[in-house]
DNA sequence: TAGATTGTTAATCGATTAACAATC
DNA sequence: TAGATTGTTAATCGATTAACAATC
């Protein structure tokens, strides 16, 4: 109940073979081993094991794991074979191209609906999802138990909106904003560091050779 | 040059640092200590040492660190004082948005244009940056010695356009969908991982407490 | 059976934390 | 000087890799 004790790098890891395991699957195969897995993924054999081993998978000496098999208990582990209900506020460039994004249901998340500072947003549909105004968030997250909300509105706002969620009952934010949340103990929060990931893909490239930056 | 020797964890840490600290500065504060920060942002104090030591800062007994220098070493070790040109792939939503994200150039890129399959795209301007159909890409790259890829096409045009984005010189790329690429060694991929995000959230939340997500 | 593959236990490696010396 | 804070060296911890036993 309270320490997950699924190592962190497996947790990010698992989704990487789903993905990989769906392509599978599409492209009709149904047996496949760790060390294939581990050699197109570029991940230790006793790694892919081991982190198959902590979801639950099971496979058999000889022949491998099903992939079917294997898809399933990821999924259940991930609990992606159901979803939990969002609200995303900020409907700026960002939360459009979340709504339209494909696959959130797949992945274990539905949003329900979005808002907006913007009244002149309220009652666009985006996607399938409609925006409402600000001032519905509250009774609604409360009388559809939302647990997750979705944080895309620009940094300046990021702080009032994630206390706006809190004081709703909401227990986990997905925040795109580039701002460190104070929130309560307890509450979950999981950053999308877009300049994080930047900064690492330009480390990486300086570091590997001639490769300055232009100035 | 052959391996950078910054750990991974050190690296995601800084832009964290760079974002608290770039929040003191706005508030007038000028000096600042490692326990302080390590305080507010939840690392270990020596952590905090050390991660700034990686990046070249140094600060003094008794009064700390000053917090405008410290940004600018960070600033320079994280390249963030110059910017890589960088050509996107793929105006769809998640393309539109990142075309319209604030603040890359100080992040250390700058998107110079932006390319389409959909022709009826080209010549439209988002933020900034123009649209340009697909054929101009490869002698466009390589006139202008691109070496930075941005990917936000759909899932199954991924792999074609970073293989193209390799053949026209590009050396790294930052790829929003959510395949694993496969592509010549050497060649610098950052995935950002949507998906994966999600789930660690989704997660936690599970695992913290009651709150098994509905069906 | 022999061989391939799983799954586990032990060894290694690297990052984090603790202890402490240096210094303004 | 005394005390706060830095920066470094040593100890711990956890994840990765290696070795090997189990099994279809």
């Amino acid at each position: 109940m309270l320490v997950s004790s699924v190592p962190l790098p497996t947790l990010r890891r698992l989704p990487r073979y789903y993905q990989y395991l769906a392509r599978l699957r599409n492209a009709g195969q149904d047996q496949v081993s760790a060390a294939h897995m581990a050699e197109v993924l570029g991940v230790h054999h006793t790694q892919v094991r081991k982190d198959l081993a902590m979801a639950g998978c099971q496979g058999r000496p000889k022949t491998g794991h099903k992939v079917a098999e294997l898809i399933a208990t990821i999924e259940g582990f991930l609990h992606w074979d159901s979803q939990s209900d969002a609200f995303l506020v900020g409907v700026g460039s960002l939360g459009t191209a979340l709504l339209n994004y494909p696959g959130f249901d797949k992945a274990g998340a539905r949003i329900v609906a979005a808002f907006d500072q913007d009244i002149n947003k309220a009652g666009r549909k985006i996607g399938e999802t409609l925006v409402l105004s600000m001032d519905k968030f509250t009774s609604l997250a409360e009388r559809m138990h939302i647990a997750v909300g979705i944080l895309t509105v620009p940094a300046e706002a990021a702080q009032a909106t994630a206390d706006l969620m809190v004081g709703s009952g909401i227990r986990a934010i997905w925040n795109f904003a580039p701002v460190a949340l104070d929130l309560p103990k307890g509450i979950i929060v999981e950053n999308l560091e877009l300049f994080t990931s930047l900064a690492l893909l330009l480390r990486r490239l300086s570091d590997s050779g001639s490769a300055a930056p232009e100035s």
